[in-house]
DNA sequence: TAGGCCATCTGGTCCT
DNA sequence: AGGACCAGATGGCCTA
């Protein structure tokens, strides 16, 4: 915390404030530990100090300026935080395209994203207990899109959340172009700023707005007359 | 110009 | 006593 500190107040973008915040003495300048000396006692009252109100006045004063100075410093550590979060969020790929996400965009946009990730992971692990199984596999393919069983806006919803899955289970998240023929490469595949997931020239929307209802991975799988079963929207996973 | 977002100040509360 | 944390108030900046 001292380390990130001493960042924070370090940062180029400092703006004049940073000046005002007071330095933490570095070990080196710490006063080394003076052997301690055994004190007798020479008042049996507490001690109470006499002030003037001007020196009451004086204290209280840079008290107030300390007090200041780190809770400025504790929102730029938080800001800070939040900035670091911001670059590993998808939306951030592209930032020519992006305004910077808010702090409540940036939060509810990670809880979100974490959840895709979470639901994917869920949604392969499924896909393996149905190979083991011998069952054929339940997530829609071009096969079962072209088989009637979707609406066009399902089919185009479904192929969205297939390049999706695909692309965050590569390793390289090359896989999305494969997977329903999208012409697009890992550099063009992306989350947009506004939660919708695809490619840079085409898409509609992956139905991931940060403030809309959500995609469930999970429902997508086939119901016991292995007909596709699907649901489109569910509740938003981060309370809006 | 209203509204959203942000940084900062401030006083209160809790904890060490 | 002093630091951390929090929430309310305030004013500046930006955008629709």
């Amino acid at each position: 915390m001292a380390e990130f500190s001493s960042q924070v107040r370090s940062a180029e973008s400092s703006p004049s404030h940073f000046a005002k915040a007071t330095t933490p003495m570095s070990p080196t300048e710490l006063p080394s530990k003076a052997p301690t000396i055994k004190k007798t006692k020479r008042y049996s009252r507490p001690r109470v100090r006499c002030r003037s109100p001007t020196v009451i006045q004086r204290l209280k004063k840079t008290r107030r300026v300390k007090a200041n100075d780190r809770e400025r410093n504790r929102m730029h550590s938080l800001n800070h935080a939040l900035e670091k979060l911001r670059v590993v969020l998808p939306a951030s790929s592209f930032p020519e395209e992006s305004t910077k996400l808010t702090k409540i965009e940036t939060l509810r946009f990670a809880y979100n994203y974490i959840w895709v990730l979470t639901e994917t992971l869920k949604m392969n692990g499924k896909m393996q207990e149905y190979e083991a199984a011998g069952l054929p596999n339940p997530l829609p393919t071009h096969h079962n899109l072209a088989s009637g069983h979707f609406t066009d806006a399902e089919v185009k919803n479904e192929s969205h959340l297939v390049d999706y899955s695909s692309w965050i289970a590569s390793p390289d998240n090359t896989t999305a172009s494969s997977v329903s023929g999208f012409e697009s490469n890992s550099d063009e595949s992306f989350m947009n700023l506004d939660g919708s997931f695809g490619c840079a020239d085409q898409l509609g929307a992956f139905p991931m707005d940060m403030n809309q209802p959500f995609f469930q991975p999970s429902n997508l799988f086939c119901d016991e007359n292995n007909v596709p079963s699907f649901q489109p929207y569910i509740s938003a996973p981060f309370p809006m």
